[in-house]
DNA sequence: GTATACTCTGCAAACGATTGCAATACAAAG
DNA sequence: CTTTGTATTGCAATCGTTTGCAGAGTATAC
């Protein structure tokens, strides 16, 4: 590989002056930068970033913790980290946690080697004490909070998009209404049940802890809970399930199709998180969309704004809002018996 | 943070005993050994892989650039190169195309000052130039080949596994088979329209150029040609489809609905690529299916092999074998009133 | 002509690790 | 006692940049 000095001897200049007219082109003579520029231009150069990064104490990297790409979700918030970090040439480094936090913990491990400027994650469990391991990396938490005091978090407005969610139901005329919620040790997952709790409230609807099981925010988690509250005799089979992520909506839907029910007809679902085949499906799925590539985008965004502008005083805690989107996996309870 | 002569000094030996005492245990008598750890665990202390990576020449890191991690098919890849480097501890630098050769430059260059020491790539139409700029880096191609000479690639076969899914279709009868093909610049599309027309061969059905469209491996693009093949009238209208892959196969299923066509009564399916939805939907979709987890994990240790036992020889070739997967998108063609 | 300011450039010391070479200590062999 | 060998450690150069400081050159003001 061609280094400073190459183009330096080419250029008949000291390697400071061909180092400078590329960090700091306003310090060198216009002529003598052109002829710089040029030559380094044909000789391919390109500063080394390790030695840039090792001398200057900045990476021009940041580093990406997200749970698992292989979920729609995430991969959006991946593309909007690294959107927004190639626009102003920051690197990203990024980890999978599959929500183990022992992953998390070793995702971390490596990434300090690696000198990044600064770190967006979406914690795990148990990202408290990981986060630790980081000393005072300017960090910004992502879709879900940590807990711990003081962080940055950019999240979504997860009490009114399940409130928004849950109403729609109500409305319907629903008074029996399910949730499979996630992992109550995610914030997400707590804010959610909040919402539906607030929304029930609201209606006048006793809530009633029966109807809400946790899953493990995959698919199989969701069917099983699916199970668990659909397989009651009909009279006492929710109307309606309220699910709290994508994954575990999908196994909503084949719990509702394993035993026999016609969704909207005997079931009304809504989901959290749009995706791929929640419009494909026939029924399409009624969803509280999140606009993940903005949040990512925008956490970023601020992440290098804090950087290179400075500290910033307050933390910055940032909720955007979610979208309804209804479709046809929802109407008007089944009519019943009396009994 | 906290560097060698912190732990040097705390230990009362040389940096380089320190150093050693990471690199070359071997090399350092075992109580001093003992010690040095203590203290570097105590104290944190992790080397700096910058300065490491400087001094010898090799990051312990590897690029990945491939087309969209949004595609799920992608996600998969991409989730099966950091598996395979979080392994053994290599890093990630992962970038995203978009198919836009220009931003694979771009990726290409911004890799190229983080020293990586190698890459492997989902190459776009222009990678062949774009490859020149990285030099001798070693480099696996994933998925598909972007056509230079002794280039290293891992794909899937992708003429066996069209010619499976196209036999399907004649073996239930269908004589107007028409295929929606990806870019022609692109070899993985060249190759299953290879085994398209091999299968049709071998069937003794005259191929038509009428019934193949090329898409831009998005979903609008696949709806778009649908359409085309789709609206001629009914005696002339395909009675399947073979579509090139995941993408252009949601295309070519709102296409049929837009329509009003029932799949599969009025029209075959089959898609390239698996999928969540393929499997979720009413009918489901018959597909070949891809090992690409399996694909992208192999293309990480292949690279990393080479890596570290040295330079092969010859240029590493591999074919791993589709899966084809019957499900309910296919069946005979509709009988037809004779003209 | 001298003082002052300003622009441009080069020297050389960092950044934090690794490693060839030499030095030391000690044991074994002659 | 000398020689040879082995195990362990330290010195100092090195990787490729960046940057504080100082020097050289030129212009401007007095």
């Amino acid at each position: 590989m061609i280094d400073v000095d190459q183009v330096a001897n080419l250029a008949q200049v000291s390697r400071a002056t061909v180092s400078r007219a590329f960090t700091r082109p306003d310090l060198v003579n216009t002529k003598t930068r052109e002829r710089v520029l040029e030559i380094a231009n044909q000789l391919g150069y390109q500063p080394n970033q390790l030695a840039s990064a090792l001398r200057r104490g900045q990476s021009q990297s940041i580093g990406l913790i997200i749970s698992d790409v292989l979920n729609p979700g995430n991969a959006m918030l991946a593309k909007g980290v690294q959107d927004a970090a190639a626009k102003r040439d920051y690197t990203v480094f990024m980890f999978n946690t599959d929500e183990d936090s022992d992953k998390e913990r070793k995702a971390l491990e490596s990434l300090r080697s690696h000198m990044p400027q600064g770190l967006i994650i979406m914690p795990t469990a148990g990202a408290q004490e990981n986060l630790g391991l980081i000393g005072n990396l300017p960090v910004i938490e992502l879709d879900r909070a940590s807990g711990l005091k003081g962080a940055h978090t950019i999240m979504v407005d997860n009490i009114d998009g399940s409130k928004t969610a849950v109403q729609h139901l109500t409305s319907l005329g629903h008074k029996r209404i399910g949730m499979i919620a996630g992992s109550f040790d995610i914030s997400t997952a707590v804010e959610r049940h909040t919402g539906y709790k607030e929304a029930l409230a609201e209606a006048g609807i006793t809530y009633r802890d029966d109807l809400v099981q946790t899953g493990n925010h995959r698919e199989d988690g969701g069917r099983l809970a699916a199970h668990n509250l659909l397989s009651r005799p009909e009279g006492e089979r929710p109307t309606a399930l309220f699910v709290g992520n994508n994954e575990m909506t999908i196994g909503a839907i084949f719990a509702a199709r394993d035993l026999g029910l016609v969704i909207p007809a005997d079931l009304s679902i809504v989901g959290f998180d749009d995706s791929r085949w929640a419009k494909l499906l026939q029924p399409s799925i009624t969803v509280v969309a999140q606009p993940a590539y903005e949040l990512a985008y925008l956490a970023c965004e601020t992440l290098l704004d804090r950087l290179e502008r400075g500290r910033t005083q307050k933390p910055i805690q940032i909720r955007l809002a979610t979208n309804f989107i209804q479709r046809f996996s929802t109407a008007p309870p089944p009519i019943q018996v009396l009994s």
